[in-house]
DNA sequence: GCAAGGTC
């Protein structure tokens, strides 16, 4: 029997596909990543019996990077990075190994059909999916189609049935603009990127940023930002004049009138208006109309409305609201929470997820009665084929999913309720008076039916009081005419929620991207979010921007993305070659870059007036080693050492403190070591900073410290201090923290490892002699007298950290804390309690830790 | 160390 692979652009979608194609009768398993699964069955295909295999990909199977020696900062101009550099493309997400999973999946299968998402992005996963699978899938016959492309519209039975009667081909065009775009985003990114940041970080020492970042969509995001904070700053207020008149309704009720001509900006003319006013004693109603009006029920949800009410009404920013959503998509709360459509397709069923909520807490009246009485056909939205808009999926209270889930989680079911609720009716009276030659309305809304905003109260029309009946030529006694002076007043910085509702008319981003965009000017310090999720601009951001506008404003107009897109479409559409929109667009952005370049004295002089030079920043630390001055430690990030008499900077590693360390100096450079230290319960360990920046030897790598030295003799080296090979990670060997007593630890110099040994030493040395079981070397350690472990009254002992039974008991694994634990990567271990984290001496199968000299060996290759 | 786009 021959077999059938398909693969569709996401695990949920496999399984949604097989289910309706198998019709419920398929066997699934994991594949070799953990990630993916496998859905197997059979069925007929070109009229023959066969067995699918349906599985997915996790999104993109590749990324574009630079060649390796492309990507040394300090050796490339990035002005190469336009032509030059060539680019190669790497797994996405190595860990998930989905060359090697598509791999042994597709062996030996016969024939291919893409389930991809039907956009530009899927269809170039068409083709890293072929690139992968191809080659092991058994040989066609000649002239036997293998390859096929399913192109469906929603993810409903009829939906995906039809796509598989009707399978195409993939297309190619579509596939080469993603990778036009790619090259193009990498290549412009970069090379802008490194060159503002080499040449600001060179120059400035109070940034606050690791990176001067420039992006086609990150970049006019800003400007949007910036935009706004330009004209409040140059906001004049200016006075207006407006008239207020008061009649008497009733006798106790009067009615406040708005003046037709709104508001007028000179005084004098209010003041003629006035006078011609105030003495009348009557006004009379010219007509009187009432109006049956309605105020229509919401579009089903998508993303984009989902952020944009996230942020306003539940003060949650775009990123954190997209983790949220994803994580009640996977838990089974949500429908796959990124999408552009807005409207339901006619099979779908909103009976089913309505019904779920028939007996919740806060809204089972509401639901009950819409289920009776007969739902309201949602509003027809925008369709954009990819996924039914965000609906819930199943009851959930507050207790089960806890604060911030859950307060996302009701307002996508209130608003879920809304689309099949019926629109809000009522009643808008309007009353046209004159007073004198004056014209005067009133107007007043009473509520006939709340339909929908019954279950979004906070859509209500505002409760008024309704309009005394009346026609025309009646009389109304004028109560009172006044003039008010007001100011025009500017506006406020710009909301997340304005600035998505700008990205998403400028085509700025993708829905999945908006949040990340967001993030990354807020990460980078050019916004920060101020109070009601306001986005102002910092000083940074403020100059990045003017700089844009002074040099080529282009760079941060809203059209540059829509511009290149719109070449990207041509290729896209068959209608111009890949290679020329390319080189074109290319050689554009080329010129641009060496005008900007040539022009940035124009930023820079605005740089200057809000930041200060590096020589003017920082506290002196630690010697220079070329001409013995003090150095300063600019702490700001990224944190580095100045020396402003050879006016070179020395980068130190991030995210930890930095003290001079005992004016103890390196040998080979004679600059004076420092201590990097990754807070009380973390690592620490030297460092020379001419060292770190320029490594002395060939098997050292930049940003190291001496833990990681090969110096043979340097009593700070590892070669002096190294104990033996980590006994977690492959590469990195356990080296005693020469500063860490009387709490000794033994940290590994590439993974998190640290190893507590000694509480009451007062002195640890590394011997040279080495453990006769293990290889380690051997510790030798002089404990306090008063509070010596050792039998008797023993203070001195040499042993092995591993395998001595006297240390055994007294080595406690841990893992070094982060400054932060928002540092923390996901799923490492936390130290653990004495005892079950303790190294499992001679146990069969455990990593006994190698020999040192061999570990040491493994530097030098 | 960089972009933007998928997705986990």
């Amino acid at each position: 029997m021959k077999t059938v692979l398909m693969v569709a652009e996401k695990p949920s979608l496999a399984q949604s596909i097989a289910r309706i194609l198998s019709r419920g009768s398929m066997s699934s398993r994991k594949g070799l990543n953990g990630t993916c699964s496998v859905h197997e069955y059979t069925g007929t295909f070109t009229g023959q019996l066969v067995r699918f295999k349906m599985t997915s990909v996790c999104g993109h199977v590749m990324t574009l990077d630079f060649l390796g020696k492309y990507n040394k900062w300090d050796k490339v101009d990035p002005a190469e990075l336009f032509s030059q550099a060539p680019t190669e493309k790497k797994e996405a997400n190595p860990k998930l190994n989905m060359v090697k999973f598509l791999q042994v999946e597709g062996k030996g299968c016969d024939y291919i059909v893409l389930w991809l998402d039907c956009d530009k992005e899927g269809e170039n996963i068409c083709f890293e999916v072929l690139d992968a699978v191809l080659p092991v899938m058994n040989q066609a016959h000649s002239g036997e189609k293998t390859v096929f492309r399913a192109r469906f519209s929603s993810i409903t039975d009829t939906d995906i049935c039809t796509a598989m009667v009707r399978l195409g081909e993939p297309d190619h065009n579509e596939a080469l603009s993603v990778d036009a775009r790619q090259e193009l985003d990498l290549r412009i990114g970069c090379a802008f990127t490194r060159f503002q940041t080499k040449y600001f970080q060179g120059k400035y020492g109070n940034l606050d940023s690791s990176l001067i970042s420039f992006g086609p969509c990150q970049t006019p995001t800003l400007g949007f930002c910036v935009e706004r904070h330009d004209k409040i700053q140059s906001f004049k207020p200016e006075t207006y004049w407006v008239l207020q008149a008061k009649v008497d309704a009733d006798k106790d009720r009067s009615l406040l009138l708005d003046w037709d001509r709104v508001r007028v900006f000179d005084r004098e003319i209010a003041q003629m208006f006035l006078n011609m006013t105030k003495l009348e004693k009557e006004a009379q109603v010219e007509t009187m109309s009432r109006k049956e009006k309605a105020k229509q029920r919401p579009l089903a949800l998508n993303t984009v409305e989902m952020l944009r009410v996230a942020s306003s009404s539940l003060g949650m920013g775009p990123q954190h609201a997209m983790q949220t959503a994803e994580r009640l998509y996977t838990q089974g709360y949500i429908s796959y929470p990124r999408t552009e459509t807005t409207h339901y397709p006619e099979s779908f069923d909103l009976k089913g997820p309505l019904r779920q909520q028939a007996n919740h807490p806060y809204w089972a009246d509401t639901v009950k009665r819409l289920l009776a009485e007969g739902i309201n056909r949602p509003r027809k939205g925008h369709d954009a084929g990819d996924h039914p808009p965000i609906t819930p999926m199943k009851s959930a209270t507050e207790a089960e999913l806890g604060g911030e889930a859950w307060r996302l989680y009701e307002y996508i079911t209130r608003h879920f309720i809304a689309t099949v609720s019926h629109d809000c009716k009522y009643l808008q009276s309007t009353i046209s008076f004159r007073i004198g030659p004056e014209r005067f309305t009133c107007t007043g809304k009473t509520v006939i039916s709340p339909g929908f905003t019954e279950i979004m109260p906070w859509q209500s029309v505002p409760l008024e009081e309704s309009l005394p009946t009346c026609q025309r030529g009646d009389t109304f006694a004028v109560a009172e005419v006044k003039m008010l002076e007001k100011q025009t007043s500017p506006p406020d910085y710009l909301t997340e929620a304005e600035l998505i509702t700008l990205m998403e008319k400028h085509g700025i981003g993708t829905d999945a991207s908006i949040p990340v965009h967001i993030n990354n000017i807020c990460q980078r310090n050019y916004v920060v979010v101020e109070s009601g999720r306001r986005l102002k601009p910092t000083n940074l951001g403020i100059v990045l921007v003017h700089g844009y506008y002074k040099i080529d404003a282009e760079l941060v107009l809203p059209t540059i993305r829509s511009a290149v897109e719109k070449q990207l479409n041509l290729i896209a559409q068959g209608k111009a070659d890949y290679r020329q929109v390319l080189g074109h667009t290319l050689d554009v952005f080329k010129r641009k870059f060496h005008y900007f370049v040539d022009s940035i004295a124009g930023m820079d002089e605005l740089m200057e007036v809000s930041f200060s030079p590096l020589a003017a920043t920082g506290k002196p630390l630690s010697r220079c080693g070329k001409c013995h001055r003090f150095m300063k430690y600019i702490q700001a990030k990224p944190s580095r050492l100045h020396c402003s008499h050879c006016d070179e900077t020395y980068t130190l590693p991030q995210n930890g403190t930095i003290k001079l360390y005992k004016e103890l100096r390196c040998p080979l450079d004679d600059f004076e070591l420092v201590l990097w230290s990754s807070g009380s319960r973390g690592k620490s360990y030297p460092l020379c900073p001419y060292c770190s920046n320029h490594p002395p030897f060939r098997d050292m790598k930049k940003g190291t410290g001496c833990n990681e030295c090969t110096h043979p003799t340097c009593q700070h080296s590892l070669s002096m201090l190294g104990i033996g090979q980590c006994v977690e990670c492959e590469s990195g060997v356990l080296v005693l923290d020469p500063t860490s007593g009387p709490k000794w630890r033994v940290a590994c110099n590439r993974c998190n490892v640290v190893a507590h040994c000694f509480e009451n030493a007062h002195r640890v040395r590394v011997s040279a002699d080495t453990c006769s079981t293990c290889e380690a070397a051997l510790l030798d350690v002089d404990f306090n007298k008063a509070r010596s472990p050792l039998p008797g009254d023993g203070t001195q002992h040499t042993g092995c950290v591993f395998c001595d039974p006297v240390f055994q008991e007294l080595v406690e694994l841990k893992h070094a804390a982060s400054c932060h634990p928002m540092h923390r990567g996901p799923g490492r271990r936390q130290g653990r309690g004495r005892g079950r984290g303790r190294r499992p001496a001679g146990k069969p199968g455990t990593r006994r830790p190698k020999d040192k000299m061999s570990a040491l060996a493994a530097y030098f290759v």
